[in-house]
DNA sequence: AATGAATGAGTTTTCATTCAT
DNA sequence: TATGAATGAAAACTCATTCAT
C-alpha cells in the first residue's frame, strides 16, 4: 500500500511486476484525488516513477487502469475483513469488531471512499460484470447473516434482520462521513476530520446500530 | 427542477434571466452526470441551447458555473424542508417526516447526491467561506435540536442526542443508499434502483432512526 | 486548386468558408504525398495556415478530412469532364478527346493518382456507400456509352463494346503511367517524368485504344 | 510466399533463416495491406511469432525491412516470368502466354500490386540505385523485345513496337484493374473481385492488346 | 445580449527503437 | 540468437477560453 523504495530493486520482484504494482500504487493515489477524469496519466507515470508508456503496456489504457484500481481496493478491504475471524466471537463482540473495522479501515483508507465515489459517478460501468468483486461480496454477506443468526438464536438481537440491509446501514454509518465530510465540515463550519471527532463518531455508529439490534 | 420551456418566452425583457436559467439548469445535469471535470462546457451549452459565451458572461467560467449550481441545489433542498413545518408535530411524527422528507427528497433528485458527491472530491472547495450556505444550516441544526428537546422533554426520546450526530446519521442512512446505488448494486447484482427495493430502504430507515432515539 | 493568397480576405468568402478550403487544399497535397497514415494533421495545419483545432472543428477527425479531400477530388475530375461536351462531337474525335482529357488530367493533377493510389490501400474504405460517387459515374457511364453507340451505329467502332470495360482500359493506359511511374522509372532505368516521355506516352495510348475500336 | 509452417523446424542450425523467413513473410503482408507508414513493426513481430528486436537485427529498421520485402517481391515476379520458356512459343501466342501470365500472376498476389502502390506514394525511394533490379528488368525488355521481333518479322504484329511501350500497356491494363478494384467497384457498384469479372477482364485485356498488335 | 470563429495549451495515446540479460 | 522490459519523441485529439462583430 506503501509508496515502495524509489528505485526498483534487483531481487525482490521482477521488474514487471514492480513495475505495475507502482503504476497501481500511484494511481489509486491520484484517482482517489481528482477522480477518473480529473486524474492525469502523465502525474500517475510521475509519481510511479515509471515511463508513461508502461501504463498503456500493462493497463491497456487509463480506464484499464482504473478498473486495475478499483478492483485492487476491494479486494484490499475484502482480504482485511476475511482476516477478523469474526465466527470465533460471540455475536455482540462479533459485530462491533466488524463495525469498528469498517470504520476503522476508512479512517485509514481514506482513498477508498474518494475512488467508490468517483466510480459510482460512472455509474460503477468499471466494476459491472466482475463475477470476481461478486464472489468476493457473497463471503461478506454470509459472514454477516452468520452473526445475526448466531445472535439471534441466543437473544440477543432481534429477529429477521436481513444481512445485506444491515451491511448497507452500517456502509452507510461509516462511509457517508468520510465520503461527504468536507461537504459536512463546510456546512456545519467544523472539521470533522479531527481526531476527537472521528473517535466520537466512531463511538456514535457502534451504539447506533447496536441500539437497532438490541431493540 | 424540470427541464424548461424550450423557446425562450415572449416576455422578452427577461431574456437574460431564461438564458441563466437555461445554463444552470443544464449545467446542474451535466455536473451530476460527469462531475465538474467530466464535464464540458460545449455540451452545457449545448444543452442550455444557448451560446457558449453566454456562459462566460454570466458565470465567468466553468467553475463558477459550478458553484452557482452547487449554491442553488443546497438552497432548494433546504427550502423544501422548510416547508415542512416540523414545529407543528408532535415529536415522533416530526422526525418521520423529516426522515422520510429526506430519504424522499433524495429519491426524486438523484442529481444532489452526484453532485455532492464530486463536491467532495473537490475536498469541497467550491462551498467554502460560503456564509450564505452555513446560514442556511443553522436554521437546520434548531430545527432538529427542537424536535429532540420536545422528544426529549416528553420522555418519547433518549436524551442528549446530539442534533448534529443524528442529522449526520439520518442523512448517512438515506444518502449513502444513493451515493452508492451502482457500487452497492454491482456487488450484491441487485437492482437497487427499483421502487420495491427504495421503498424497501426508506423503512428500514424509518425504523432504523426510531429504534435508536426511542431506546 | 492553386494556393490562396496567405491571409483571408475580407470580403470574398465568409471566413468559414476560407478556412475548410484552406484545409482542403492543405490535406490534399499533404494525403497525396504521404498518403493517410504517413500525412501529419500539424502539417496539413501549417500548410493551410490555420489553426489545427479547425481541422477538427469543421471535419471531425482526420479520416473526415481524408472522406472530403477524395469527393472533392473526385467531384473535380467529373466536373472537367462534363465541360467538354463530347455529344457535340463526332464518335472518333469525341473517343479522342476524351482520353485526351483524362491523360491530361492525370498530367496535370498527379496527386489525383497518388490519392486514389492510397484509398486502394484501404479498399476504398472512406468512399464506401457513396451514393453521391456513384451518381457522378453512371452519368460517366452514359456519356462514354453514346459516343460507343453512335460509333457503333455509323460503322466506325466495332459493336458490342461494354462503356466500363472500355473505361477501365483507358483509364488504365492512362493512370498506370503515372501512378507507376516512380517504380516503372526506376527499373528501366529512364525518367518517364519528362515531357518527350510523357508525350509520347499520350499518343501511344490514344493510338492503343484506336486500334482496339477501329478494329 | 504461402504462410510457412508455424512450428520453427527441429534442423536447428537454420534458425536465423527460419526466422528471417518468417519475418519477411510477415513483413510482405502487413505492408501489402498497410503501407510503410500504416505497418506496425509491433504486429509484423506478432505475425512473424518473432521477438521483435530480432527484426532490428536482421533488417536494421523498419525500412530495411521494406526494402528487403521489395526485392523480394521482385524477385519473384520476374523468377517466374523466366520460367515462362516464351522464346520456344510463336510469336502471338508467346504474347499470349505472357500476357495471361501477368494477369493470373496479380490475380494469385494481390499483394505484389499494393506494395507497388505503397512504393510509389514514396517515390520509389527504396528501390532507387538497385542495380540489382535494373538488371532483372533488362531481361524482362529483351524477351519482349524477341517477341516482337520475330512477330514483326513473320508479319503477324505491327512494326516498330517499343518494347517498353508495349510492356508499360499490358502492366497498365492488368495492374490498374487490381490497383484500382476496390475504387473501381465502389464507383461502378459493382463487385469486381469475383472469378466472372476477373475472368471477363483477363480475356478483354487478351483482345485488347491483340488488336493493338494485330492492326 | 448574443453569435460563430478561432486559439493554444494540454491530454491521451502511439510507435519505432534500444537496453539489459 | 533471442527475450521481455523500457524509452522518448511525436502523433492525434480535446477543451476551456477569448476574439471580433
Amino acid at each position: 500500500m506503501a509508496q515502495q523504495a524509489r528505485k526498483r530493486p534487483n531481487d525482490v520482484l521482477r521488474d514487471s511486476e514492480w513495475t505495475k504494482a507502482q503504476l497501481l500504487d500511484a494511481a489509486r493515489l491520484e484517482f482517489s484525488e481528482k477522480g477518473l477524469s480529473g486524474a492525469r496519466v502523465n502525474d500517475i507515470a510521475a509519481r510511479a516513477s515509471v515511463n508513461k508508456q508502461m501504463l498503456y503496456y500493462y493497463f491497456g489504457d487509463k480506464e484499464g487502469l482504473y478498473c486495475a484500481v478499483l478492483n485492487h481496493a476491494y479486494e484490499g478491504i475484502r482480504a482485511r475483513e476475511n482476516e477478523l475471524d469474526l465466527a470465533a466471537l460471540a455475536p455482540v463482540a462479533a459485530m462491533e469488531r466488524f463495525i469498528g473495522f469498517t470504520f476503522d479501515y476508512l479512517t485509514e483508507n481514506r482513498y477508498f471512499v474518494a475512488l467508490l465515489n468517483d466510480e459510482n459517478i460512472h455509474k460503477a460501468r468499471h466494476i459491472l460484470d466482475s463475477e470476481h468483486l461478486q464472489g468476493l461480496h457473497e463471503r461478506l454477506q454470509e459472514t454477516i447473516g452468520d452473526i445475526l443468526t448466531r445472535g439471534e438464536r441466543e437473544g440477543v438481537f432481534r429477529p429477521n434482520v436481513d444481512p445485506i440491509d444491515l451491511y448497507i446501514s452500517i456502509a452507510s454509518l461509516c462511509y457517508f462521513y468520510y465520503s461527504n465530510i468536507h461537504t459536512l465540515s463546510a456546512i456545519f463550519g467544523r472539521d470533522l476530520s479531527d481526531r476527537s471527532a472521528t473517535h466520537h463518531r466512531r463511538q456514535h455508529v457502534i451504539d447506533f446500530v447496536g441500539a437497532y439490534l438490541e431493540k
